[in-house]
RNA sequence: GGGCGCAUAGCUCAGUGGUAGAGCACUGCCUUCACACGGCAGGGGUCCGUGGUUCGAACCCACGUGCGCCCA
């Protein structure tokens, strides 16, 4: 059946993928060397976008091309849990239906809803993966919760809580106060908005006075004056009632007479302000505001950081929904404290300093900007306030929750980061693993190098809960020797005993070994009933107890980048030893985008490295920011956002691929217009368009057909140049140069297959020579064969479709050789490259003199030797037809009326006859004789230059000699041709 | 303030020491029997600026200008 004038995708694509998969293409082979890829889990709440497609588009052409290399390909599919958004997803449902919240049908049941949903809604993603072609193996899907990677979590978990590389602390961590949890810096936008600037007066204590002199560049006093103060600059009135220290640089001359002085915190209840010490340290920024920072550790990231070296007190002020605290005793009693405290140098525990709520009465409950508005009013009632500057700020949004991020002291779990980062810095610097491109390196080690505390813990309902149990303190710490037989399992936290195990049991079997058998431990729901049940139970435990405890487990669960972290090998079945696992760890690439760097790929190789002692991939490639036309970030707020699937769906999946592999350059980010997605559909409709040539022709690849034995010129050049380009694209995808590899293959297909190959062969098939012919049939379609070859990775579908309706073959393309037989015939190419010379030089005049496309005229070639003589009678038929000419004749001279043209050196006239413009022709020759002339004057200028003759290598000299002679002779030949038409 | 990057045709971008390129857009011609989602031909450049290194710089170095992004 012949074929449709076009390729229709829009039910194409999903045959085409459905027998795919129901044939098992996308399965590993088992033969070859293994080569696998692992997909970076989209979220399971999520959908497809332009960075998917380019990613997922990237990776499969990777794999696809290293399937028909014939290697052992795994392309690991699965999606993530996505602790917050998921949750946030199911509870926004909840509300939307107004049905029970979470917290009104309480946690199991909450978590049965997410899992229904789940599975309701799972499969989006997946099949729009599957519309992108992506040939993943569905057969080996994972989620990050089911079973074999949550044993993987726990195991993980456990280990490293053994080994005490995840501990327990209080830090300061970025809240979401509408979540209710800890979040991560990736979580977290920094948003310029505009904001304010409000100077205080922090009056000094006891009347203490002081020469403030401030001075300019040269070192003139500019100001002099006598101040009772010390002047503050803040973005965050409200948290002044948590100061506990004003900073100044050690080297600032205008504040050393108060260094070590106390201030007064200028806003609560008069009697019981607090006093805090004027401190130095390296942080504050002398030109910046006063030049004097207040030190507000429990709600600042840079001020922990000062509050730490300093020993400066952590207050904490706000809840979790940051409300100002309501909680522990009056402010009278809790300023006394921190007085006492700020006097003293001792610091105490600080669970004890996180007990003290610095929050006068009257703020108590305040929302945290109610509580900025009161502040500020008292201040400036008082006048300590100086004044209020306009300013653009910095601000921690949370992505998904849209509000304002606090930073806040809250216990949660960590990773030792510090002690797994060494191996993966190393492991980098030895090339073991390898960035694409390879100044992402940089980036790796910097956050590497200065890297914190990965804290692990969300206060979520969603996720890998935390596999840790509290139990009872009823022996102190070191006073046991079962505890030292425990192999440092257990911790201490916060006056109870935790254990990590892998299940309740084993963390049960724990605490009944460390109070003898003798103890009965049972688990109960948490802290609350824990504190119930084991009233009465605070004595330390006696050799001859009998008694039950309760223990419970940590409500916490685990941050979602802690079981991605696994993916490479949790996976490939680990902790159970598959042989996938050995087969396929460590896989090939990860290609991903540059932003998770830190929180993906770092931690995947801290883990790898850890648990494999093998890095998990060979090449990280970091692929482009997909943009707008215009270079915008695509963002909802902005309206610029595509989605894949509308230009999938208008141009075909082939088409969008292609645009986005050809755009996918190193190392700069990707403007995607759909004018060019357009494009590319226009070059699958010109391969499909080809083929029905072909395939109009009867041509079809016959039985043995060698294309090393070919005899037509054409032919061989032909053989040649898909040598050629299969040789460029291999070494491009290789080098993941994949806008190089695209164009190398649409070059082929287009600018050499479709407009010089099958016009060449034309005046072939319909000559009278039969075998030429049928040898000029077969090599047309094999090449087309290998145009869809070259093609496949880019364009799975429109070939696939091309292969099955071009010939009668068993199988899928998809899983075809990439390599053929290798043909280099350089004769062949010189002989082609002629006819295409003189083609195109002889349409270009007749375009020049307006020459009908209906007329055919005569060619003279002008004393030819015998080579051109030959070639121009093998390549007659095709010369004269491609150049629409009458015939071709030799002569020494032209005759009247004829336009001349210079073709590698050699003269040929163009029988122009009543078509000639005298004037034109004498123009265009002119023009050319410029031409000529510019390129001989750039070649002399440098061959004139002693120093370059001298200096610069001998081939490059030659070459630059060649030019002149050819330049030289072809001006010859130009000027000759002028003399002639001058003398008609 | 620290770090990374970009500036080449109208637009979007390749090119990383030796002849300035592609796609799209533009202009002219062509409904020629694969394709008008096409064919043929053509116009279009201070390779951001200034200095330096070099026989030779779009490319290497320095400084400057403009624009991004990340971190603080």
């Amino acid at each position: 059946m012949p074929l449709d004038k076009s390729f229709d995708h829009t039910d194409a694509e999903a045959s085409i993928y459905e027998a795919w998969e129901r044939d098992g293409c996308f399965e590993p082979s088992g033969t070859g060397e293994p080569f696998c890829v692992v997909i970076p889990p989209p979220n399971v709440t999520g959908s497809l976008h332009m960075g998917h497609a380019l990613n997922n588009t990237l990776q499969d052409i990777l794999v696809r091309f290293e399937r028909m290399r014939g290697k052992d390909v795994l392309w690991q599919v699965g999606t993530d849990h996505a602790g917050i958004a998921t949750q946030m997803v199911v509870e926004r449902q909840l509300m939307e239906r107004q049905e029970p919240s979470r917290r009104e049908m309480g946690r199991e049941a909450f978590v049965e809803r997410v899992w229904q949903w789940k599975e309701e809604s799972a499969g989006r993603i997946q099949n729009q993966l599957r519309r992108l072609g992506a040939s993943v193996d569905w057969s080996r899907e994972r989620f990050t919760m089911d079973e074999g990677l949550s044993a993987a979590v726990r195991k993980v978990f456990v280990s490293l809580y053994n080994e005490g590389l995840i501990y327990r602390g209080k830090r300061l961590v970025n809240w979401d106060p509408k979540f209710e949890t800890a979040i991560s810096d990736l979580e977290v936008e920094s948003r310029e908005v505009q904001g304010h600037m409000w100077h205080f007066k922090y009056p000094l204590a006891d009347g203490k006075t002081y020469e403030y002199v401030e001075k300019d560049e040269e070192g003139n006093e500019t100001l002099r004056e006598t101040r009772d103060y010390i002047a503050i600059a803040t973005t965050r009135p409200e948290t002044m009632l948590g100061d506990g220290a004003v900073a100044v640089h050690p080297s600032d001359e205008r504040y050393a007479p108060i260094v070590g002085a106390l201030c007064e915190i200028p806003v609560g209840p008069k009697e019981h302000r607090r006093k805090i010490p004027i401190i130095t340290d390296e942080y504050p920024d002398k030109d910046f505001g006063s030049g004097a920072v207040k030190i507000t550790g429990a709600h600042d990231f840079n001020d922990y950081q000062v509050a730490k070296r300093g020993n400066i007190p952590l207050y904490r002020l706000m809840d979790g929904q940051a409300r100002m605290r309501d909680d522990g005793a009056p402010y009278a009693e809790a300023s006394a404290a921190a007085q006492a405290i700020a006097e003293t140098s001792e610091l105490p525990g600080e669970a004890e300093v996180d007990a003290i709520n610095l929050v006068p009465e009257e703020y108590r409950g305040l929302d945290r900007y109610e509580a900025r508005k009161a502040v500020v009013a008292q201040c400036e009632a008082e006048g300590s306030l100086i004044r209020i500057e306009d300013k653009p700020i910095m601000q921690p949004f949370g992505d998904r929750s849209g509000v304002v991020i606090e930073p806040m002291l809250t216990d949660q779990w960590f990773v030792d980061a510090e002690k797994l980062a060494g191996p993966a810095i190393e492991a980098v610097r030895e090339g073991k693993t390898r960035f694409v491109p390879s100044n992402w390196d940089k980036t790796f080690y910097q956050w590497m190098e200065n890297i914190e505390p990965w804290c692990i813990s969300r206060q979520l309902w969603w996720g890998h809960r935390v596999p840790v149990w509290y139990g009872p303190e009823l022996i102190r710490e070191g006073t046991n020797n079962r505890w030292d037989g425990m192999g440092g399992r257990g911790q201490w936290n916060g006056g109870m005993v935790t254990f990590a195990g892998q299940s309740v049991e084993e963390a049960v079997s724990y605490f009944e070994w460390l109070y003898d058998h003798s103890i009965k431990a049972e688990t109960v729901d948490g802290f609350e009933d824990f504190r119930s049940f084991n009233e009465g139970n605070s004595d330390y435990y006696d050799e001859n107890d009998v008694r039950s405890i309760a223990i419970f487990q940590d409500p916490d669960v685990l941050d979602t980048w802690f079981s991605s972290a696994l993916w490479p090998f949790s996976t490939l079945g680990w902790p159970e030893e598959t042989s996938e696992l050995g087969r396929f760890y460590p896989t090939a690439v990860l290609s991903t985008a540059f932003d998770i760097i830190f929180f993906w790929v770092a931690r995947m190789m801290m883990m790898g490295l850890h648990f494999q002692k093998e890095v998990p991939f060979r090449d990280v490639y970091i692929h482009a920011i997909v943009r707008d036309e215009h270079g915008q970030k695509m963002s909802k707020s902005k309206g610029n956002v595509v989605d894949p699937l509308d230009w999938m769906d208008k141009y075909g999946t082939d088409a969008l691929r292609f645009c986005l592999a050809s755009q996918a350059t190193q190392g700069r980010d990707l403007n995607l217009s759909e004018q060019r997605v357009e494009g590319y559909r226009n070059f699958r409709t010109k391969i499909w368009n080809a083929a029905r040539f072909v395939e109009m022709n009867g041509a079809s690849v016959p039985e043995g057909f060698d294309p090393t034995a070919l005899k037509q010129p054409l032919n061989r050049w032909i053989a040649h140049e898909a040598t050629e380009a299969r040789a460029a694209v291999t070494a491009s995808i290789e080098a993941y140069r994949f806008d190089d590899a695209a164009n190398a293959a649409y070059r082929f297909a287009w600018n050499v297959y479709c407009d010089w190959a099958l016009e060449l062969a034309k005046p072939i098939l319909n000559g009278e020579d039969e075998a030429a012919a049928a040898e000029t049939r077969a090599t047309l379609a094999w090449a087309l064969d290998r145009i869809l070859v070259l093609l496949h990775p880019f364009m799975p579908f429109v070939t696939e479709a091309l292969w099955k309706e071009t010939g009668t073959r068993d199988g899928h393309l998809m899983l075809a050789r990439w390599e053929a037989a290798a043909v280099r015939d350089e004769a062949a190419a010189a002989e082609m490259a002629f006819v295409i010379a003189l083609v195109s030089e002889v349409r270009s005049v007749r375009a020049e003199m307006n020459v009908p496309p209906s007329a055919k005229l005569p060619l003279i070639a002008l004393g030819a030797d015998e080579a051109t003589h030959d070639r121009l009678a093998a390549q007659a038929p095709a010369i004269t037809a491609l150049a629409r000419l009458s015939g071709i004749e030799e002569a020494d001279a032209p005759p009247a009326g004829a336009a001349q043209i210079v073709v590698e050196g050699r003269s040929y006239a163009l029988g122009v006859a009543e078509h000639i413009d005298l004037a034109a022709e004498n123009a265009r020759l002119d023009k050319e004789i410029g031409k000529t002339r510019g390129e001989i004057a750039k070649a002399e200028g440098k061959l004139g230059n002693e120093r370059f003759v001298q200096n610069a290598p001998e081939a490059v000299v030659a070459e630059e000699r060649e030019r002149k002679a050819k330049f030289t002779a072809q001006l010859e030949k130009l000027e000759a041709a002028k003399a002639r038409l001058a003398a008609l």
